[in-house]
DNA sequence: CGCCCTTGTTGATCTCGATCAAGGAAACCG
DNA sequence: CGGTTTCCTTGATCGAGATCAACAAGGGCG
């Protein structure tokens, strides 16, 4: 609850700041949407929504970090999408949801009646706009999600997602990933498994062969040490020149 | 260069193979986009776009099958698009191709310079919105494959890319897929691994396999018949309710 | 027609990550 | 404070799919 009061001052106060806890309420989209929009904070490990489950609103993540799940009918289970502060759920124009929705962390969000978002969406082409651009950005991460779980080695995916953590973290933080950066883990071994689509043990066993060779360090099970960024990107495969260049 | 031709008259002929042939030239945007467009056609296995190439049109596929591919450095390959007719390629806001584009059978497609389309865009709200959708259920579609990819064994994955052709065959002819039921592969038994995150031996393996069990029945190497469609969505290990209940 | 070249099938073997199993460490709580 | 629970680590073994290798079936073309 307590961090519902640190958001909205937030959102009031710094443009800076701002920008990083609500994506959308930006200018010129900003006035109309703050009519509409309120805030909502979930504990670690509720479910938000369920699969097929009516919702009628839409969201950005605040901060903490939600993450939409897939169950086959055996149970098998697979993250199909990381929501990160910044990072918008829910689908116009669909009144149910197609996945899990659960909140990996404390989590915070800042909703929008669907109703009324819809209908500023029609008055504003700005925002379907804004809309797709963010959507074609997740498309692209989920482009190279496909090449990670499709080919990468137990090794690789992880050191892709430490990537992945680190460019977030940096980014809010305005600075980029440098050597000796270090940063929180935001997700248990299981959800990092369920990312990668491997089993929370291998998941184990590569942060062990990291930190056996130096790539990283543990301080706890949580906070990890990167000594020198460089060195985890050439462990995730990819392109020297891949991704973002945050 | 005569399915130019035939593309021209479909777009000129019936409105509902029209929608099929290319999803954007639809009224009321119609009249506008007709100005700026043309078609191409490309040879099967022809690259359309290097990734990190100038990229100044987008495009619809009017009929055939490409494919987003990405290369990690040491050359392992995973697609990462399947383009099938009405789908659309490229970035608007973006100069260059993220990813290599290939013609994965010959291929004809509808397309608008980058220019005169983004201005288009600015001025038209319905086409950033109708974007929108199709980027969305793009997005969905790539949720799905990362449950394939990161969950599902080589049988199931088989499984599930038979049915997307399946589905995909079925909405082109206006039906649904029903008890004997055929169809042509678009892919090469490499191209299907390179989707599925398999090597070729596997795919071909279990395509023996679903033949064996009397799950499909092969003519030739490229023809599929599917005797019973439902026997089929049971071995994609998917929910029941799962997916477009096209 | 015979040759090459692409595409697909099948077999033998190996390996990476899954599975099964045990135990440790920190947080929570009566 | 001990007991329970949650999260994580490590070991032993297994198996699905990769890899290496040989061959079959077309199809285009000189």
């Amino acid at each position: 609850m307590p961090d519902i009061t640190t958001a909205l001052k937030g959102c009031g106060e710094c443009p800076i700041r701002h920008r990083a806890v609500c994506a959308l309420c930006d200018p010129p989209e900003l006035r109309e949407l703050d009519a509409i929009k309120f805030y909502r904070s979930f504990p670690a490990g509720q479910t938000i929504v369920w699969a097929g489950d009516q919702m009628d609103f839409l969201a950005s993540v605040v901060s903490g970090v939600a993450s939409l799940m897939q169950t086959m009918e055996d149970g098998r289970t697979q993250m199909v999408g990381l929501l990160l502060p910044s990072d918008f759920l829910g689908r116009p124009g669909r009144g149910t949801a197609a996945y899990d929705v659960i909140a990996t962390t404390d989590l915070v969000m800042c909703c929008f009646r669907k109703k009324p978002f819809e209908e500023l969406m029609a008055r504003t082409p700005h925002l379907s706009q804004r809309l797709l651009e963010m959507t074609l950005d997740e498309l692209d991460a989920a482009r190279e999600w496909l090449l990670l779980l499709g080919r990468k080695t137990a090794r690789e995916k992880l050191a892709s997602l430490l990537v992945i953590f680190a460019r977030r973290d940096a980014a809010l933080r305005l600075t980029r990933p440098e050597s000796e950066f270090s940063f929180e883990l935001p997700l248990t071994r299981e959800a990092m498994s369920n990312y990668l689509g491997l089993t929370l043990e291998t998941v184990s066993r590569q942060f062990s062969a990291l930190k056996r060779d130096g790539v990283i360090r543990l301080e706890g099970k949580r906070r990890i040490v990167i000594p020198d960024f460089q060195a985890l990107l050439a462990e995730t495969g990819d392109d020297s020149d891949g991704g973002v260049p945050s």
